[in-house]
DNA sequence: GTGCGATAGACAGATTATCTGTCTAATCTG
DNA sequence: CAGATTAGACAGATAATCTGTCTATCGCAC
């Protein structure tokens, strides 16, 4: 529970605009008839970095736990969107990377966050939307347990 | 999927921001022996307003079905957190309403949310923050559908 | 005022996402 | 090297969410 207040308070705000950025991203991947990804699978495939990630700093950026990572994950692999390999730093662990296959949905995504930050960008005003993109990054120090 | 960029974008940064603060107000009321309020039920319950709040724009507002929202409410009720009135205005809806019963719940859940805000205040600026809470808000304007 | 499309929300059923707990192998640390 | 930690798989249970359908009510346009 945040609040219940009725001026909206700044939780509901952050999730007003994380959901709203996230939904436009995954409409215009159904739009792109990519239909066999679903939400939560794309909140730990959009945290995969270039060169691979372990599934327990996926479940970490994506604050769930490592089964439900796991279990995303392996649909993920299903579908043919990531593989995994093992990591050549660990061999305790195996590294999660995005196929080929994702180029498109990457690209897809990728374009439309592009989009609504310029819709954003139009509504309050670059500047504006550059000071919440730098104090979040700031506010990250205390509010990201990792990193 | 928002995008897989190392850099952390906004997307993530709303993310993360949003889950600490929810993190935050839900480990509270645990740390206050409050313990059958579920992070889901919490969400619906944050967004009852004072006068009480129809199932539908409870829906709406935390982005979920009414069939989820209803699901949810249907617990808190059980639980004793919530009661659902007729609405005078429309015979087809009802008000879900907090009881007194939730009055140690919303209190301790704002305090927690007062002290995360206070410490996010302290670590970018309460200037910079306050930025963010505004822009935000506006932000809201198009990213809302509802309201 | 009547009729029709929209809305509120309940009911049913299925699926998806998530968790706790446990286990093994591998790594790290003193 | 021994003990603690970490990566992640496996098993099982539960929670959350969805689609679809249905009834009652509302709000208009005519």
């Amino acid at each position: 529970m945040t609040t219940n207040r009725q001026e909206p308070n700044l939780g509901i705000l952050l999730f007003v605009a994380y959901r709203a950025l996230e939904r436009r991203a995954h409409d215009a991947l159904v739009a792109a008839d990519i239909t066999d990804i679903t939400l939560a699978q794309a909140r730990i495939a959009a945290r995969i970095g270039p060169h691979g990630t372990r599934v327990s700093e996926l479940a970490e950026q994506a604050r769930v736990t490592k089964q439900s990572a796991g279990f995303l994950v392996e649909q993920l692999e299903a579908t043919g969107y990531v593989e995994r390999v093992p990591d050549p730093a660990d061999r305790r662990a195996r590294l999660v990377r995005l196929t080929t296959r994702a180029d498109k949905v990457v690209k897809t995504a990728n374009s439309e966050v592009d989009r609504v930050l310029a819709e954003w960008a139009e509504h309050v005003g670059p500047d504006r939307l550059r000071q919440v993109y730098e104090t979040l990054l700031d506010l990250r120090e205390i509010t990201d347990p990792w990193r």
